[in-house]
DNA sequence: CCGCATTCCGTAAACGTTTACAGACGATGA
DNA sequence: TCATCGTCTGTAAACGTTTACGGAATGCGG
């Protein structure tokens, strides 16, 4: 089969026998260098009767550009990173670039990996959406041989190009909006601390409690992780512990829908007793019943701001590091807002005209 | 900045006049082959010393393999090409290779574009997608000069490794399924059906009904498209048309979803009243309320055995064209298993450990 | 008919590797 | 001591481009 037609494709020497012209002007002619008709119409009938395509790899050593970016986060499958990559793979993909995907599996020797694989110059440019940001990250980053954008936190002082959300500023969003309905016992259901995530979140949490006047009760708070099954039972242990809850900020959309299986088993109702707000504004937000309302960071902004500052970095861009800061936005659906919604919901933005057959 | 950094990295012949060698002794201790101890050493430390990393793109010229695959599909955000996607990545990343996402955007010329860029040689294979398979597809699978891998039907004969789903099968499941839970007027909402997976399904749907003897009753069938709204008003529209329908078969998730919107909306209950199934077994179908009972087409397996494929070509294989089917499987869940299930339902897989910052 | 500017093109070097080949060298056996 | 062998290493070519440089050809004015 097609392994057979492999036969070495027309080079740029084929060309120039065939035409009877030397390489060099087979190169011009193919670069809209300007040269002679004459000479372009023979190359160019050569060309096309050989079916010649440049081929990639030695242009880019000679150039020394590839032509490549690559992304890389833990996983694709988390529907944030997702965001990120479908706005980024189509700017770059119309600037002329190709993108390389690199999952991490949430494994910081891979990341630490990633970056030093920068020095084989396979990629332009690299954008990376650290877990955590270790010693050894920064130390590659001070050494990378190719323009870096970071999105995420990282230490201040890093010199590098940085986009960064605002869960501060979102979480303020959801408890302002939570508290304008009326709402004073108001708990969190967070993931982990020491994640970065978690102690961000949490650290808003009380923050915005203190804005609207609200006293900070540890009681009303409950740890988890960010999953739905473990989110549910974290919910289950707040509710016997302070029965008169009455509105859930969530630090993940899995960890609220966690809360409205428990909600309902708990004869709850979502969001006349308990009003429920989710994180990261997913494509399951929507979907869910009742539809979750959801503080979004502006994952898709995010992958749009570092695509960009990258193409500026490659456009020759060398000035001093930025640093892009996305406002998040609180998308208010039914479990807050009063009744469920019953007409048709949104477009979900998750499919596409057709299924895979 | 890093700009800045951009100094040439060393090269072979940086760490040969250090080391006081031949390049050739540099190549040959940093591919392993037999030399002696004492150039080992020098050479080594010269290369450590230097923070030397090999060139990627040379290599690639040399070697003519570049050590990436691509992998094209219409849009990152189908969760059924984002499954094979998962898939995909880790399976050729443990071999050693990179990807390179292409997302057409459901454009033909995009797709034709990938193939004839397989000419450019920046990558030694191709697993592709396609949204329906053109004349141009056939002819640029016959020229293409990397193997290629087809997910998806493709005409008899056509000589190109091939995955395919069992949309038939799939179908049959849900039907099968719905008739012993003792449904008899199952409806179906189907997309458009100049699709191939329309056009596949619809098929199914009447084949499935023969094989447990209901006839085929066109008021049953409603067209729409993929998505959620149009997917409700389609139900909407057969709900009026044929009041008494007690199963609803959706060709896919979110068809499915608007139906469970527009069944709630007319007070009908779901499963009691009208059972409900959908197709991909997306996320969303865990996520929703009721849980939806939904056919996979087994999307992860088939990325991986696309990947696999792949693989055994890359190393060699040079045997006929191969074809794996996937088998389907029927997911049960709430909208169609008696009462919904209130306790918490099975991992998500979707979100990780930290969601991004 | 010569000198010069202009236009077009070919030669060759370079990008950073891998590798075939042959030379240098030390050791071995006669 | 010399031929022979084996081990190790260096030289150079090759992968497929781009591009600096200089030479050939042409046209023009004097």
């Amino acid at each position: 089969m097609k392994g057979t037609t492999l036969a070495d494709g027309p080079t740029i020497n084929t060309i120039a026998e065939r035409a009877g012209v030397s390489i060099a002007s087979v190169s011009r002619v193919l670069n809209g260098l300007p040269t002679r008709q004459e000479t372009v119409r023979k190359v160019m009938a050569a060309a096309d009767e050989l079916g010649y395509v440049r081929n990639a790899v030695a242009r880019s050593l000679k150039s020394r550009r590839t032509h490549q970016v690559a992304f890389a986060m833990a996983d694709v499958g988390n529907p944030a990173y997702l965001a990120m990559l479908r706005q980024i793979q189509p700017v770059l993909k119309d600037a002329g670039y190709r993108l390389v995907l690199h999952s991490t599996d949430a494994v910081v020797a891979d990341e630490i990996d990633v970056l030093h694989s920068l020095g084989e110059r396979y990629v332009d440019g690299l954008i990376m959406v650290p877990l955590r940001v270790t010693e050894a990250h920064l130390e590659m980053l001070d050494a990378a041989r190719a323009p870096v954008v970071i999105i995420g936190q990282v230490p201040e002082g890093t010199r590098v190009d940085n986009v960064r959300a605002d869960s501060r500023t979102g979480v303020k969003l959801a408890i302002d909006h939570l508290h304008a309905l009326g709402r004073r016992r108001i708990g969190m259901i967070n993931g982990p601390l020491d994640t970065v995530p978690g102690a961000a979140r949490g650290a808003a949490y009380r923050e915005a409690l203190g804005g609207v006047g609200l006293p900070y009760d540890e009681d009303l708070v409950q740890i988890g992780d960010f999953y739905r099954a473990e989110g549910g039972r974290a919910v289950a242990e707040l509710l016997d512990r302070v029965p008169d809850v009455d509105a859930l900020m969530c630090a993940n959309d899995l960890i609220a829908l966690g809360a409205l299986d428990v909600l309902r088993a708990a004869g709850r109702r979502v969001p006349e007793d308990v009003a429920v707000v989710g994180m990261d504004d997913t494509d399951l937000a929507a979907a869910s019943w009742p539809s979750l309302s959801s503080v979004s960071l502006g994952s898709a902004e995010r992958g749009r701001a570092a695509a960009e500052l990258m193409l500026e970095r490659l456009q020759g861009g060398d000035g001093e590091p930025r640093l892009v800061t996305v406002a998040p936005r609180l998308v208010v659906r039914a479990s807050t807002a009063g009744a469920p919604v019953a007409d048709f919901p949104a477009e979900s933005r998750t499919d596409r005209k057709e299924s895979a057959e």
